[in-house]
DNA sequence: CCTACCGATCGGTAGG
DNA sequence: CCTACCGATCGGTAGG
């Protein structure tokens, strides 16, 4: 059987992941010290390294559960039945509510992938390729003048991740426009931009 | 008259502020020191202390100098001449060139101005804010309906501004698309796109 | 008496 | 799970 203490360990850190990435949200991940995390979690700089390893661990922990669920909204939306416009529509909500509902995560997954070491790092960097390759082929399936001019097909998909990740710089989910509503405009400014690239 | 050696003070100012544009670009604020900016610019740190009283106020240098220059494009677009989609056009040329042009000043401006202490944030906040209402004009001129539907007004202006300030995290200007020819892309996502908004 | 600049080191704090 | 403590390095300043 477990002991008390194991029976909880997920739990614990789980938590100890969700307040450091509120921190390195708020502060940066350099910004941001260790005993500021353990205060936070009203424990000790020990008891926080007794669950991480190290500093970087934990930034590691932070970034990979998001662009997990990054992977997972875009094979799902790639995989949907529907028309490519349909799906594409899908897949703009779902990273929306995505961003917003891990607003800290995802501002620290784009803000500081350069303080992780260079082989998680390309871990991180796999997953994110995987989600840009996802959404090119759905880009592909919607405006198959993509296919021919393969040149296209990067800087187009990027003006899209550029329209949607950049909100972590300004948008409030409270505010006027709601992340529905931002999710349909950016969808319907690619759907309808996208005919006059080119 | 001036001293020999306070002839070439500005000079050496904007050597400093050049390689510390460099250098916080590449590690971030927090992780570039004083030490590496002494050495990178072949001098010692007291030296570095002589021109600029503190770390946060070189940053601020950096930063200003490349806002006040991204105002003014703004501001030289807005008073052109010729329709309001040429003037646009010309506007996002600009602002990639001016990227591309000071690709590590503009990097910082977006990664570290939570570096910078309240007050010179503000000011740097402040002129931000006038790039992006001289933007908005533009694009009101250009979609009249965003003037009856003004809270959709800055969405837009935001849709715009992560298409061409993400390039900072992937675009390369020796690739196979230049940064002309990726400007005139997201000039004509967002030129076709926004007729799709609402 | 000044500005320009150096080698050495200050008091504190970082991750571990 | 804590206090005590480390080697190193931080931004900034001393005397000359």
């Amino acid at each position: 059987m477990a002991r008390k203490q194991a029976a909880d360990y997920e739990q614990r850190r789980e938590a100890i992941v969700e307040k450091a990435a509120e921190l390195f949200a708020k502060r940066g991940f350099l910004g941001a010290s260790i005993a500021d995390l353990a205060q936070e979690c009203r424990t000790s700089k020990s008891l926080v390294y007794h669950y991480y390893p190290s500093k970087e661990d934990i930034l590691f922990t932070v970034m990979s559960s998001h662009v997990d669920a990054l992977v997972e909204a875009a094979e799902a939306a790639v995989a949907a039945s529907g028309s490519a416009a349909e799906r594409l529509r899908r897949l703009v909500r779902d990273f929306m509510r995505l961003y917003v509902g891990a607003a800290a995560r995802h501002k620290v997954l784009l803000n500081d992938l350069d303080n992780l070491p260079e082989q998680p790092r390309q871990t991180i960097v796999r997953q994110q390729r995987r989600v840009i390759e996802l959404t090119e082929q759905l880009l592909v399936e919607l405006e198959p003048k993509l296919a021919q001019k393969r040149e296209n097909l990067r800087p187009v998909a990027m003006l899209f991740f550029g329209m949607i990740n950049w909100t972590h710089t300004w948008f409030q989910p409270a505010g006027r426009v709601s992340p529905e509503q931002f999710a349909d405009m950016a969808y319907a400014m690619l759907l309808h931009g996208i005919s006059g690239v080119d």
